[in-house]
DNA sequence: AGTTCATTATTGCTTAATTATATATCATAT
DNA sequence: ATATGATATATAATTAAGCAATAATGAACT
């Protein structure tokens, strides 16, 4: 794992740390070197390595007090939804069963935001959606990443719930889509998604009915869901 | 809003600032003073500044760059599943419409969880549950606070489903609950929740139905969402 | 054995100086 | 006039060094 250099060091420092954090080369509940031996470990500064050290701690990664030191905290208080952190946890564990538990959140989640979408879109959001669903078609043809297109696809619903919480899991979504996508397109052998039942959602979207569109988002994710379980027994 | 002092110098400014900046004293995309304004303003070190910027950062509430300054970046990339965050909007403006968009993220998440409580609690997750429900009939009989007794009931469930992303989402779901119950049973001019109805979604866990535990959640959550939109007409 | 007190390791906080980096300004050349 | 490039400037980035506050540890004293 090369880390190429950040903007700058603090933010070089964090995402060093981080990473070896979740790579569970510091125990948890246990203690990270002090301020003064990370300085050296790292060859930065004091102020450095405390601003590091301010920004996971407001991550949910460690917490720090005078004389007891810098604590890894437990996985638990981790911000999973901060996409740094879950980009240092995909990339350091990318378990399966950590795949499966991200299906099931967007089986949760992404049905319902279709629904408000069928509910509420706007036309330039509506407008958005048709573009991602262009930009699978061109990449069925080689003309586009498919990644990148289904990934937009999907985000471009969330984005039309005109729901805050759902429009700020976009990049959740996104970043651990990128993970999960090559993954399922990988067992299934194929190098797409289906444009034709992404068509179908935003059908449903543009009738209106949130029901439906619910359904159809649902059948989608289910078979991801099911791929995924059948890989682990 | 009295700022009490918080644990240290930092966290205090970080408090004092990221609500600050919530409340849109700052304008969005605009600056905020420079650090060393900053320092004035506040009385405090450069250094403290810029570990509380530092954790504002983290938190994806600004931005900091040589000569740009301080910016206050876009609420669309606030991580308002950061509770401090959360807790900041919600307390400078909990309006009805941010408290409909939370109750439509709860239907979309804990009907779901409850579905896989179903499936995979174990015999401590589920004792965990009655205990709750046991702490709700308490507070009917006001013997217990009926608030905490009822997000704790929630927030059981989320852990009962053994997914690493709904165990994190407690922490979020119990902040924006405090507010909420609170304002649910106020225009409901009840004190308390219906311990009937949740006894109900216990025994669909217990009995290892999925589809009916999801309904069951979904039925109470739905009730909740219609009494809020009901409001905002 | 328990309580108090000193020791000590570690973070908390301040100050001050230097360096790096964007942005804007202005001069120059086309 | 309009690009182009050099220069100035504002701001954060980084380092350094020291003192203060805090809490864990162990020692001394009932």
């Amino acid at each position: 794992m090369k880390t190429q250099p950040r903007q700058n060091l603090t933010h070089q420092l964090t995402h060093d740390l981080g990473f070896a954090i979740v790579r569970g080369v510091y125990p948890v509940s246990e203690g990270l070197p002090s301020e003064a031996d990370l300085c050296i470990k790292y060859n930065v500064s004091r102020s450095a390595t405390r601003e590091a050290v301010k920004m996971l701690s407001a991550k949910g990664l460690i917490s720090s007090r005078p004389k007891q030191g810098i604590r890894v905290l437990p996985e638990s208080s981790w911000n999973m939804f901060d996409t740094d952190v879950l980009r240092w946890i995909l990339s350091s564990k990318p378990s399966l069963s950590l795949l499966k538990e991200f299906t099931q959140v967007r089986v949760a989640l992404e049905p319902q935001a279709a629904a408000l979408a069928a509910v509420s879109a706007t036309p330039e959001q509506l407008a958005e959606i048709d573009n991602a669903l262009a930009r699978m078609a061109d990449a069925d043809e080689g003309l586009d990443d498919p990644l990148e297109a289904d990934i937009a696809f999907h985000t471009s619903i969330l984005v039309a719930s005109n729901n805050r919480f759902f429009v700020q899991l976009t990049e959740f979504i996104s970043t651990a889509l990128r993970v999960s996508i090559r993954y399922t397109n990988h067992i299934k052998g194929v190098p797409g998604a289906d444009v034709n039942k992404h068509a179908d959602i935003l059908d449903t979207i543009k009738s209106g009915n949130p029901e439906r569109a619910k359904k159809a988002v649902e059948t989608i994710l289910e078979e991801a869901l099911e791929l995924i379980e059948s890989k682990l027994d």
